[in-house]
DNA sequence: AATCACCGCAACCGCTTTTGC
DNA sequence: AGCAAAAGCGGTTGCGGTGAT
């Protein structure tokens, strides 16, 4: 029993891609498009690959006017806003970037951006833990370190990021709080968005995911008092990563005079 | 110079959602 | 309305390149 397989995986080729299945896979598409089934499109074209292996190329790397890497700043900040608010919904976050796929928005996530937002104490984490054998790791790598937390639920007394005590960012505080001057939001000069603006910056449609996801945030101790509350109105924004604010739409403000340390005299 | 570990990315896997009958 | 097939999606894996030891 159970699902049909959607291809027969014996007689499909599997990893990377040859220039000329790319070329053959191209052509066709921009001259019959894709026909509306991509499971038989790969036996009309002499393909002999899947037909999720074909959409996947397509998608992820020959359509047109696909950009990879050099992401920027503007987009960083994009993506980082978007994962705060609505999590890991990638294909999402990937239309509001016009030729980025959602592919490489989760790989530049992955790789960089994660770090980035929580700090180096994650990256630092995972390098310890893959120089330790893999059972080991097994019984570590869960809830730790990885924002696999965030869903998990893990509590942040295993969370190593959140255990560190040495952030001095800047502090910050909400930008509903007190008088601050918001922070423009990065977003209001991309073009794609004219026309259907919504007050945090997004799409109309787009701001019914981007209500404030406390929930999503729930794990993650540091966003949250230690008595409850709302992740946003419990936030200590003297711990976190300025980019974790603009996140957030958060007024950065100027250093105290004494960098605030994060241990165990401080509440979280 | 050799070896090892890490990083970044492309591709795969399998679950969920959508669509057509 | 119910079912099956296709499409969509997010998580994970594998591998080549690179830097550190």
């Amino acid at each position: 029993m159970g699902r049909a397989p959607c291809c027969d995986k014996a007689n499909v080729k599997r990893g990377p891609w040859s220039p000329e299945e790319d070329e053959k896979l191209k052509s066709h598409i921009e001259q019959h498009g894709t026909g509306g089934n991509w499971i038989t499109l790969p036996q009309k074209i002499g393909l002999k690959r899947c037909g999720k292996s074909c959409r996947l190329r397509w998608l992820n790397y020959l359509r047109p006017n696909i950009r990879h890497g050099g992401f920027s700043e503007e987009e960083d900040n994009i993506i980082c806003r978007l994962y705060i608010s609505i999590g890991s919904r990638w294909s999402i976050i990937a239309a509001q970037l016009p030729g980025r796929t959602d592919n490489d928005i989760k790989n530049h996530w992955n790789t960089r951006l994660k770090k980035k937002l929580f700090g180096k104490q994650c990256d630092d984490r995972r390098r310890h833990t893959r120089r330790i054998t893999r059972p080991e790791q097994d019984n570590i790598d869960h809830g730790t370190g990885d924002l696999g937390i965030i869903s998990t639920g893990v509590s942040h007394s295993d969370c190593y990021w959140a255990q560190q005590p040495a952030l001095s960012y800047p502090p910050l505080r909400p930008v509903s709080e007190g008088s601050a001057t918001p922070v423009t939001p990065p977003l209001q000069s991309v073009p794609f968005y004219e026309g259907s603006l919504s007050p945090t910056g997004f799409s109309t449609e787009l701001d019914e995911l981007f209500q404030f996801n406390s929930a999503k945030l729930e794990g993650l101790d540091c966003f949250n008092e230690t008595n409850g509350g709302s992740a946003s109105a419990g936030m200590n924004w003297n711990q976190v990563n300025p980019l974790l604010c603009v996140a957030h739409g958060m007024q950065q403000l100027p250093p105290l005079e004494e960098p605030v340390q994060l241990g165990a005299s401080v509440d979280l």
